[in-house]
DNA sequence: TTGAAAGCGCTAACAC
DNA sequence: GTGTTAGCGCTTTCAA
């Protein structure tokens, strides 16, 4: 039923390997006659003639096809990574297939089999952020990876996140100089590069004006709402004395905004509020929202990127590290306390 | 250099078919005798055998992939539904290849071209929404294909979106009911079906209180934040009598939002507020917003429901549309006005 | 200037 | 029980 290059070559009256050459714009290098060249391309467009990727995949042994995995396609963070990807695929002909890992390392590690299985020339994954083996082999095996967001210092792949300790760092000089001194933070993902990072930020931050760090100020498993809400709950039960919350990430810091609520802590006013991570509608917030702002688009631009330029024939290019700018966005979720 | 099923039948000292059946789980109703299954199962583990998907899927004529093409892969709307589809397909093994046709229908055409090269077993669309020629052709071609949320009435495709007219005139009865009677309307991408029938539902409020349509109550075009600001300082200016606001997305309500700011309105006091789609922290904003609220969840898993039931070899099922329920959610953004 | 033939890696009749 | 063979649709030697 469907036309394939040997229906069109016997309407054409010339051989499968005339009409493919003819087809695939080698009729100068096989010196096809001018004629027959035409004939060809007429019938294939006459019979509606498209060729079979999955064939032609197998014969020339290149899909054309990227996999991208990202541990949540519906967060915007990682849909706009996913997107940049798309895009820049899309205007070279290749094609994407993404894979939802839902934060589960286990999960990712099957689809990063799945995708190596459909022959996939290059990879960007966005991991769950606690192991990194299976992504090592992946590289090992020949198949060109870069890494975004969810990174491992010391790993010999190419990466590319935000600065998260510098972005950390100038959220609590912005804290600190406006009197805050105990501060709650609002933890993400444990363990991931994002989260370490950015504590640290906090703790070098906090240790420049003399603070220690209090473990009993810090709550929180993941980088989603509830575990913002529940975090804020906890925190502000148990330390009535807290003036600021740091919140590791957008979800977080709604989840924030609505415990703060709930437990009648007016956010600027009683309760100060920072956020990593920028929500387009942060300034249209019930507070509008200072944050410490990711630079998304850069960084799907420059995975982009460097999973392109990875592509053979090309070299496979020197591994390399990418650090983005963040930058602080001063609004209105953070006012002075003054210590009597 | 990649192990071949080949190399696997001759470190097991098998011919291909017989390592083929075994590795397929055909050993029973072939009679494979057990110290073969299990030799040869043993060899492929320990080569590390990854069966080639595209050689496979030449063979079988069954490529596992399902491609899902939608406007903008980076609006929480579409990533939702490329997500749930996503989940879907992975929990049968399949792959989803994802397209985004950055709005413009040309570059949907082509892209969906592309997928069907690549011989993908069924597509999900969110197309453009302004022409569906090309839809109906894959269709006819034989490719299962469910449309979602730009949809188009009359045509003969299993689609899924919301009530918009329902939801629209919903939102109209309650401004209309707090006696509003000059209502600006800030519209999406005319000719789209969500567009339509929400300009349909708010004719349909209107008329019901004795108000007739006021074409210069109406601006924007496009689904966008941009649309939105324009279109709001436009009528604002235009029409200073305008009491309340009928946004046709989130976006659009946004960009209200941020020029009626800056036009010195408050909203909810000066002017009223309603958007039709909710967004995760409408509840947040400056003034908590009243919203009419689509399932994207639903509409997202209705889709990949749809989409999996219509996978050969089951039979195409018949072609149903469905509206998805929407409902008011009731915040802040809207106040009463007293006529003198 | 064109065609015949091999083969990418896999599966499934069909034969033994 | 197992092997031989054909062939999915395509590209590309190689020979004419």
């Amino acid at each position: 039923m469907p036309i394939t290059l040997r229906k069109v070559a016997e309407a054409a009256g010339v051989s499968v390997s005339v009409a493919s050459r003819a087809l695939n714009g080698h009729a100068k290098s096989y010196r096809i006659s001018q004629g027959t060249e035409e004939r060809v391309k007429h019938t294939a467009r006459q019979l509606g003639f498209r060729p079979n990727q999955p064939a032609r995949a197998l014969r020339l042994q290149k899909t054309g096809l990227i996999g991208v995995v990202v541990p949540d396609l519906a967060n915007p963070f990682f849909a706009s990574i996913s997107r940049a990807v798309t895009l820049a695929a899309e205007s070279e002909d290749y094609c994407v297939i993404v894979g939802d890992s839902r934060e589960d390392t286990r999960h990712e590690i099957r689809l990063l089999k799945q995708l190596q299985d459909r022959q996939v020339e290059a990879l960007v994954v966005c991991p769950v952020g606690q192991q990194y083996r299976h992504l090592l082999e992946i590289q090992q095996h020949g198949t060109p990876i870069v890494l975004a967001d969810r990174t491992f210092p010391h790993v010999e792949l190419t990466q590319v996140t935000s600065q998260h300790q510098r972005g950390a760092e100038k959220a609590m000089r912005l804290l600190t100089s406006h009197g805050h001194r105990v501060i709650g933070v609002l933890q993400g993902l444990p363990g991931t590069l994002p989260n370490t990072q950015r504590l640290q930020g906090h703790r070098a931050g906090l240790k420049r004006v003399g603070i220690a760090i209090d473990p009993t100020l810090i709550a929180g498993h993941n980088f989603n709402e509830s575990s913002g809400y529940q975090a804020t709950r906890a925190l502000l039960t148990q330390r009535p004395d807290i003036t600021a919350l740091f919140a590791l990430s957008t979800p977080n810091a709604m989840g924030g905004l609505r415990a703060a609520q709930e437990m009648g802590r007016k956010v600027a006013q009683d309760l100060s509020l920072i956020a990593f991570d920028d929500s387009p509608y942060a300034d249209l917030m019930q507070v509008p929202l200072t944050t410490v702002c990711q630079d998304v688009e850069q960084i799907g631009q420059l995975a982009a990127s460097l999973i392109m330029q990875a592509l053979p024939p090309h070299l496979p290019p020197s591994i390399t590290r990418h650090d983005v700018q963040v930058r602080v966005i001063q609004r209105d979720s953070i006012t002075k306390v003054f210590h009597s």
